[in-house]
DNA sequence: ATCGTCAACTAGACTA
DNA sequence: TAGTCTAGTTGACGAT
């Protein structure tokens, strides 16, 4: 990028960016004044403009003036590319930024302000739209569970028993516990504890 | 006529 | 306290 200001009497910006035709604009002082795109000019005059002011500060490429700004592409292009590199601007960037786009670095500023209100939007419809698909499968997911239980309930399955060695009679598995020392199944009842084998 | 987009604004919170 | 941020709003403008 090579900015370089040309000539005493007016404002030459001559300036090249990678990937883009070069900005070129030669401010002159037929508009009764001397231009300074650093310096915020009143709300009022910015937005009410004369066609010539209007041509120059819109720096639109037609003669369609228009009371509000449009970006023009290359100017939006930039300014995406700025972004995706950094989310903010330091103070210097901005000036930098400002000065390569032919616009104030107000104007930087707000778009930057504006990008990242746009892009924290986006961000947050894709995760509602996660949410929502997310949501959409648990749902699905504990029909089929709750479907399931109902099923297992109708099926009324006696809890799983085994048979003592010693009495022959059916024992509840779940009171089946192993003693750690001597590794033998016990069954616990209410009442007491048996060595079953 | 209505709607979506976006530059620009305001208010209030935050911070160095 | 000045500068910067976000959130919300306004208004111009283009598309339909």
């Amino acid at each position: 990028m090579a900015i370089l200001p040309t000539g005493t009497s007016r404002l030459d910006l001559s300036i090249s960016v990678p990937g883009f035709n070069s900005f070129s604009s030669s401010l002159t002082p037929s508009v009764g004044r001397d231009l300074d795109m650093n310096k915020a000019p009143d709300e009022e005059e910015w937005m009410m403009g004369t066609m010539e002011e209007d041509e120059e500060i819109n720096n639109n490429g037609n003669n369609n003036p228009r009371k509000k700004l449009r970006l023009t592409k290359e100017q939006s292009h930039l300014l995406e590319q700025s972004f995706r590199q950094n989310h903010t601007l330091n103070p210097k960037q901005k000036e930098t930024l400002a000065e390569v786009l032919n616009l104030k670095p107000r104007q930087v500023e707000v778009w930057f302000q504006n990008r990242r209100a746009r892009s924290k939007l986006k961000q947050t419809e894709m995760e509602c739209e996660y949410l929502k698909r997310w949501f959409g499968l648990l749902t699905e997911q504990n029909k089929r569970l709750q479907k399931e239980v109902e099923e297992l309930r109708a099926m009324k399955v006696a809890p799983p028993t085994v048979i003592s060695p010693h009495s022959c009679e059916p024992l509840l598995a779940s009171n089946l516990t192993m003693c750690p020392r001597c590794e033998r199944v016990t069954t616990t009842t209410l009442d007491k504890t048996r060595i079953i084998v």
